[in-house]
DNA sequence: TCGGGCTTTATAAAATCTTTATACTCCCCA
DNA sequence: TGGGGAGTATAAAGATTTTATAAAGCCCGA
């Protein structure tokens, strides 16, 4: 696979992009490129880069989403390019889990350095990308899970519930907070759905379904993975 | 083990240091300070920070110097904090291992933004903090109890129940406070309710239910935890 | 238009809480 | 010394809340 080690840039300024084509080809490493927030998300999906360049401006989508739905599988780094400078934004994107973040009009020779830093942590970190429980393997980067290594099919809700609770396994996670995270802000209250997608995930994954050993609920507070 | 986790500040000027430690301790960081690189290795050696905040411009060493020396041993990260702006600087200091760069005069929040990025970097997520009495522990944020490190199904009301009891190990709760605080206001005449729930809690907390060694009884008061 | 996946509804089942019933324990005093 | 009462323990029945699951309806992209 040649995009091996990509870097991904989600920008949605032409000029912007061939600078950094030019720049960091020029330095080795090799480019794919998205203009929307969407597309960031599937070439990612799909690439699995080494390391993403996320402008914040984007016209599809707030930025800071686009991060929020990276950060729930993708560990490598990314790094914010933005017009913002208010200390506002910066902070917030760093506690969304970017790594860096620039403002333009940025210097080539900085960013290639920030670059380094950035794939050089992560290099020493060891990369986790699969979660394994027992005959149940989830790959993050993949989007996939395996039972008994055979492919399960989940749609893309069913696969970040899973996810969220395996990320979190042994902890409870309230019906609101999980909601929050896979659904959204809006769906606090729709406990009902939780229980739907349970149920189906629990057709899926479990041994037992009627004797859930993965997706334990805690009757009255939420649901917690495994032991 | 009180300057264990601190923050290493290596910074010649009076005011800087100050500024940052009001910052960084109101922001729950313990602070330790050196203004000059070779105080500042040394305690860096001694107290083995999780994270060091270094001034390029020291008034008796190069600070890339300072930062090169660090690296031969110190794995955690660095923060350069200089009044220096060249990329030239940048990218050198960048290259010569610090984690990341800013330019004085800094945000104090978006400081404390890339202090976040840092060491959630550097570390990964530490333990809640959990309640142990022997063989039982409870872990508050989690709800869950461990009993022999196996997990005990309890109800919501049997956690706050035990929770409550068990925050205030020693001390003798009344039925009314007891009542109060689990049930609500409108229950504190209900005394059966607390029984029925302590003999609940007594049969999956206790080694043997009849002779109780957490949950004792005041007869005629309430009940205490422990001790 | 079709079909997959999400949302909503309906209902059965399970879990939990409340209430009742009965027995036990301790302590005081005749 | 042993009977009585206040307070306590515990099981179990009844009521209520919460959860599981199937299935129907809806919506959107191919």
């Amino acid at each position: 696979m040649t995009n091996e080690g990509s870097i991904l840039i989600i920008d949605d300024e032409v000029q912007i992009r061939r600078l950094l084509e030019i720049t960091l080809s020029a330095n080795g490493y090799n480019i794919s490129e998205a203009s929307t927030g969407k597309d960031g998300l599937l070439l990612a999906a799909s690439l699995n880069p080494v390391l993403i360049i996320l402008d914040l401006g984007l016209p599809d989508s707030d930025g800071l989403e686009i991060l929020k739905k990276l950060r729930e599988w993708y560990q490598k780094p990314v790094i914010i390019l933005s017009v913002r400078n208010s200390e506002d934004d910066i902070v917030k994107a760093l506690d969304y889990g970017a790594n860096d973040y620039l403002t333009k009009p940025f210097r080539t020779g900085e960013l290639l350095a920030r670059i380094r830093v950035a794939i050089r942590q992560s290099q020493s970190i060891p990369d986790k990308p699969t979660l394994e429980f027992g005959s149940l393997i989830i790959d993050l980067a993949n989007h996939t899970a395996r039972k008994n290594n055979e492919l399960i099919k989940l749609t893309t809700t069913e696969f970040s519930l899973l996810a969220l609770l395996a990320k979190n396994e042994g902890r409870v996670l309230t019906h609101q907070y999980i909601l929050k995270e896979v659904w959204g802000m809006g769906y606090i209250e729709q406990t009902q759905y939780l229980r739907v997608f349970i149920a189906q995930l629990r057709k899926k994954v479990e041994e037992d379904p009627a004797k859930p050993k993965l997706l334990n609920t805690e009757s009255g507070i939420g649901y917690r993975f495994g032991s």
